[in-house]
DNA sequence: TGTCCGATATCCT
DNA sequence: GGATATCGGACAT
């Protein structure tokens, strides 16, 4: 019984569209904190996020869907929010976003850090491609909604994070937008004490 | 701390 | 056909 109260929290805890559809830079600085869960292959791999940053088309030129760009590679970034935007960079990196703002914005947030929850793998997966090495992300996720997909979703467990441990700063490997994008304090961490 | 460069999907010419 | 990319590991400095 105990397994099957567990499901039932977990369930409650589950975000829901209403977090997602809200404005991005609201959505990339709340999701710090909160839960990403990963099932796979019968398996549950969890990390809380630790950093996130916001993709804001069609006026971002940092945004794959800057200036209204709509191909099937950027669709998700159109779907509702919630909706998982993942693509491959350099060749070899997956990277996780989430959909944001609602459909009619085709924006995202971008999964940079997280904290593997599993004791083994007690530290920080800093950057995005790490992030989806430990969560098992790769293509067989992109269009998976999140408020409802049994492959991958996010719970909000009720942890803190306090206001001074929440920093914000300019995005990464974005050079290529222009100073102008590039300068924007658009992503998000939480500063651990311990162990960088 | 800095530089190098792998490996490939996607889009533009 | 060519350029480029929301990176990360390796190795030099």
């Amino acid at each position: 019984m105990k397994g099957l109260s567990n499901f039932y929290r977990e369930s409650s805890r589950r975000l829901k569209r209403n977090f997602f559809d809200r404005p991005t830079l609201q959505v990339a600085r709340e999701l710090l904190g909160k839960f990403i869960v990963r099932s796979y292959r019968r398996r549950v791999i969890a990390g809380m996020i630790t950093e996130t940053e916001a993709y804001k088309g069609p006026k971002d030129r940092a945004s794959h869907t800057f200036g209204g760009r709509r191909t099937a590679a950027v669709e998700a970034m159109y779907g509702e929010g919630g909706v998982v935007y993942v693509y491959l960079v350099y060749g070899m990196h997956w990277q996780l976003n989430f959909s944001t703002a609602g459909k009619e914005k085709p924006e995202a947030v971008l999964i940079r850090g997280v904290l593997p929850e599993t004791k083994s793998q007690r530290r920080i997966t800093d950057g995005p491609g790490k992030v989806s090495k430990y969560l098992k992300i790769n293509r067989a996720l992109y269009g998976e909604d999140v408020t409802s997909s049994k492959n991958i979703w996010l719970e909000d467990r009720g942890v803190v994070i306090p206001s001074s441990q929440i920093k914000k700063g300019p995005r990464i490997g974005i050079h290529y937008a222009g100073p102008y994008w590039a300068a924007k304090p658009w992503r998000f961490w939480v500063e651990l004490t311990s162990s960088r």
